[in-house]
DNA sequence: GATTTATTGACTATTCTTGACCAACAGGGT
DNA sequence: ACCCTGTTGGTCAAGAATAGTCAATAAATC
């Protein structure tokens, strides 16, 4: 409950709040110096890019973009909202461990008909998949099986990330 | 905030801004004196140099030409891709065979401020690199360097992909 | 006890700014 | 034609300010 961990990540999801507040234009993004979190909270820099590694990843919507030197900064954009752990949950169970790429088919299809993915979004989800299991049958030689869960793994991550289902 | 060098940038932007309004001929170019923008901004001549090389770069979407001597100037070209497969080919030399993680993330984010994909497709990109990359050192055990194959390939077909639809 | 997660710090990489020195072009004088 | 000189942009390297990586260690959880 109260790492240094949680503390930080916790700060950083009010300045997410402030910004929304302040209606500022940009409300889903916020901007950090490294160095003076770090001293904010009388820890090590690198102690940042463990919360932002481990809290503030792609598969729970955000996205991190920073850049070293004078002037550098760290930002965050949150492009999903955070996923409530019954929806993850449900997210599961629908893909479940292993899926077919023809099920996978039809779970975007379906999505897609109801309006929560674009054809473009669909169109990114279909071609990692392809993607990964292409590399599963020809660089790699994993078992049909694994495939199954290497393609569930990613497309659960790519739904998560959207928040969707 | 307020690095020199973005300072400079947005006036370079905003100097493109005008030509459009103008109705320029031309409303892709923006010609410039280096001297002339050094003492606007009470900078030494070659930051402009550093400006240019480290924001108005093919990767971002600009060619820049100059000549020296008397009536010297230094212009900057907007490029366009009007026809998918010019982007296509674009990217295909921007991304060549191998790419790092950190490279890509850059491109994201600057094909995301040129209007080409949106939030949410670049965080399905981010999250289907993330993906392949923590495959290739958890479960296979690649080199770095056919890791960077793997990634260009994938981010590829999927930046491509999305010129079809 | 084993495994995962968190903390720390030494070392590395990138970005920006400045300035000294270099290179190219134009125009006039010879 | 040729050179001289002034005017303009280019290159490079040093220094300061940031952020990133990685691996050892500690703490928490299973």
């Amino acid at each position: 409950m109260n790492s240094l961990t949680e503390v930080i990540e916790s700060y950083i999801n009010q300045l997410f709040q402030q910004e929304e507040q302040d209606g500022a234009s940009e409300p889903d993004r916020v901007s950090l110096r490294r160095k003076d979190v770090a001293e904010r909270f009388g820890c090590v820099p690198s102690q940042i890019n463990y919360v932002l590694r481990s809290r503030f990843t792609p598969e729970r919507g955000y996205i991190v973009e920073s850049q070293r030197g004078g002037n550098g900064y760290i930002r965050i954009l949150k492009i999903s909202y955070d996923m409530p752990e019954d929806r993850a949950r449900h997210i599961d169970h629908i893909v479940g461990d292993s899926i077919s790429e023809a099920d996978a088919h039809r779970l975007l299809t379906s999505l897609q008909s109801r309006g929560m993915v674009s054809a473009r979004e669909r169109l990114l989800i279909e071609i990692a998949l392809r993607h990964i299991a292409e590399e599963c049958v020809t660089t790699f030689d994993v078992s049909p099986y694994k495939k199954g869960v290497m393609q569930a793994e990613l497309i659960k991550r790519m739904l998560c990330g959207l928040d969707l289902v």
